[in-house]
DNA sequence: CAGGAGATACGATGATCGTCGTACAAAGTT
DNA sequence: AACTTTGTACGACGATCATCGTATCTCCTG
């Protein structure tokens, strides 16, 4: 199972039709919004987990694929995630240089909020 | 069930009958939420401009009092702002106190945010 | 006491949300 | 080709939300 991943600039592929915004467009009540559910939040957790790019079925969330790419679409237009077509696979990859750049240090301050005691739901 | 009530006023409700969670019972998902409205960040903005309280009154939002009366509640049930009885008026305070206790970094994070550039609508 | 000011309570309404099941599409695998 | 895997699309549903108008309450002041 090996991907070809070219070597040249492979161009943020819109990837016919999944839809990004832009770094200048990400909103923070969208982005606060899209963290607000509890598996939301646990995906995000789980992705920023290791940086690497990580399938819809690898995540171990208590909800049905129809609910879960529902999430995924949610993470993805407020900007929080990347989505890229990979054969049959979608990979997710947080987009943390763009929220890093966007919102300085919210990503990681949420993220250790949601690892705080009694949090860990 | 039909209830005639206040026909001869008994027992107000004192400044202790507001409700407030306690600090160890702050859920980050519900703060988050709290704050993905516009209107009430907007609030927690103002609120965290100078550290005093202020009136509901006193908020510059495009809407009406009884839509205010909401976001208040919601901002206090998630343990964001402290509301304080005193006279006809009822002051709101941020618990910042709790808020960097118990998710540390996570409001100043969040503020800094929603005054950067592009973000000051 | 009567009136005004600050704020909540109580619907009501239209929108969005989270969840699901089923059907469908694309890419590997046998 | 047929099948499996991976994920989306499309409704549908109950729940929650943001907003409003109006009625009501409490306190302060004339």
């Amino acid at each position: 199972m090996i991907v070809v991943q070219s070597s040249s600039a492979v161009t943020p592929q819109p990837a016919e039709g999944i839809a990004h915004p832009a770094r200048a467009e990400l909103e923070l009540a969208a982005v606060l919004h899209a963290l607000s559910d509890p598996v939301r939040l646990r995906m995000v957790a789980a992705l920023a987990g290791d940086d690497g790019e990580h399938t819809c079925k690898s995540f171990d969330v208590p909800v049905t694929k129809s609910t879960c790419t529902h999430h995924f679409k949610i993470l993805r237009e407020a900007g929080v995630i990347h989505q890229r077509q990979a054969g049959t696979s979608r990979l997710n990859a947080l987009r943390r240089e763009d929220l890093d750049a966007r919102f300085p240090g919210l990503l990681t301050t949420i993220l250790q909020a949601a690892s705080a005691p009694h949090e860990t739901a």
